[in-house]
DNA sequence: GTTGCTAATTTGTGATCACATTTTCAAATG
DNA sequence: CATTTGAAAATGTGATCACAAATTAGCAAC
């Protein structure tokens, strides 16, 4: 096996140069990786050595390091027994695991935030939604990851920072690689969401239906994968 | 304030060597700091300095700078923007928030795991609850601690791998240091628990009682602090 | 006694180096 | 042709050093 593409344009970051806007290297390496992982950028499978990321960043390998650190404890990438890093791989019961714990955590922050949200955060949403759906029409897939996780986390995160936001972000950096290449594979014709569905609960401050909608949005979304498409995703990486 | 010690022994870790077990060097201090904030040998707002660790290990500080990197993604220590760890302070938010997430996680995460759970993990449960009773009886709050963590994570650890794991550790991670101030303070005598009803639920292979227990058992432990205490707290520390 | 400023100390950061482990690749062996 | 063996290259780890930023200490002025 060793390098299967999987027919996705690779290690495609760094775009914009380091700011110096008193942000450390380390930092600045941390933000760039976890972009990259969000985005899709990088491919399951795919080992991410030390040197390799510090040259590809223009770096030493030291914040690099730590960077890695980072990303391996918030599950976004995974440590083998070999003191070797990569992209984790994803396999069905892995997927079915991450969907539930993701819809149990995102209606329970949903349902948290709803009281919180006042009618200039609700306009916000409605826009992100007009955004994503845009995306979806212009067949713009990283932009579409990136509006669809903006609608995400501006509906969770209201108020002072909450404790389950940091959670809801780990298990994005573990399935995000992989709907990248799902999304891939399917094509952005079939994408689906409850967002319309979610903010007018958000409006009528239904508690239930908003825990609907969010729960049946991450079920049909990451949930949905067949067997067959399994089967399908195999054969093409 | 700068060194508030809050009446705690202070620091009292690195009790064993280094194993050589093919263990790497970071590896062992970051289980070792972090065993340490799971015992609350680290009283909040004590600032972590890495040449301070470096040379309470016996290490350079290249693997503490490593693992301060992860137990700060983890959420068990802060990184404040001065560039400097500590260990992070309690307020009364923080702890809602954290007992709110806390009681849906492993309420969740139980009942998942129970119809897992066979004979002999039952079996192991019960003797977990004992020693937890046992260190109660003895007064023994870091055997306490200990156990009563062995006995949780016991109970949500089923089977392979679950994503729901390193979200319940990291939150543990986060009220464990204020956790055992709280315990000092209010004294062991008064400490209670849910775990015989839970344990009867999961034979009784009764999913809502089971997160009933749960939910009640987090409430009436993290979520138990009045306001007075609060202030008692303050006051000592 | 409090405030404000400067020097000394402490601390985090990033780079570099040496070393051990692992992987890779090519030649040799069956 | 498959498998093994060995050298060579690549990689992670830990220590050390130089430097910049922050904290602390000491001292003067009000």
């Amino acid at each position: 096996m060793a390098h299967s593409q999987a027919s996705i344009d690779d290690t495609q970051i760094a775009p914009v140069e380091l700011g110096d806007a008193g942000i450390t290297r380390q930092e600045w390496v941390y933000l760039q990786l976890k972009e990259a992982v969000l985005t899709g950028q990088f491919v399951p499978g795919r080992s991410v050595t030390l040197r390799g990321i510090a040259q590809m960043l223009g770096t030493s390998p030291t914040p690099v390091r730590e960077a890695l650190r980072r990303l391996v404890a918030e599950r976004a990438l995974e440590a083998h027994g070999n003191r070797r890093v990569s992209v984790p791989r994803m396999t069905p019961a892995k997927l079915s695991d991450l969907c539930a714990v993701r819809a149990n955590l995102e209606a329970f922050a949903a349902e948290r935030a709803m009281p919180l949200i006042d009618d200039a955060h609700l306009e916000r949403l409605w826009e992100l939604d007009a955004e994503v759906d845009a995306a979806i029409e212009a067949g713009d897939i990283r932009g579409y990851l990136q509006r669809h996780r903006a609608f995400h986390f501006t509906l969770y995160d209201v108020g002072d920072a909450s404790a389950v936001m940091p959670l809801i972000e780990s298990v994005w950096l573990q399935f995000s690689p992989f709907l990248r290449l799902a999304i891939h594979h399917i094509g952005s014709d079939y994408i689906v969401d409850r967002h319309v569905e979610a903010l007018h609960a958000v409006s009528a401050r239904d508690a239930q239906a908003l825990r609907f909608a969010i729960e049946a949005d991450v079920r049909e979304g990451l949930g949905s994968l067949t067997e067959q498409d399994w089967r399908e995703l195999e054969a093409a990486g």
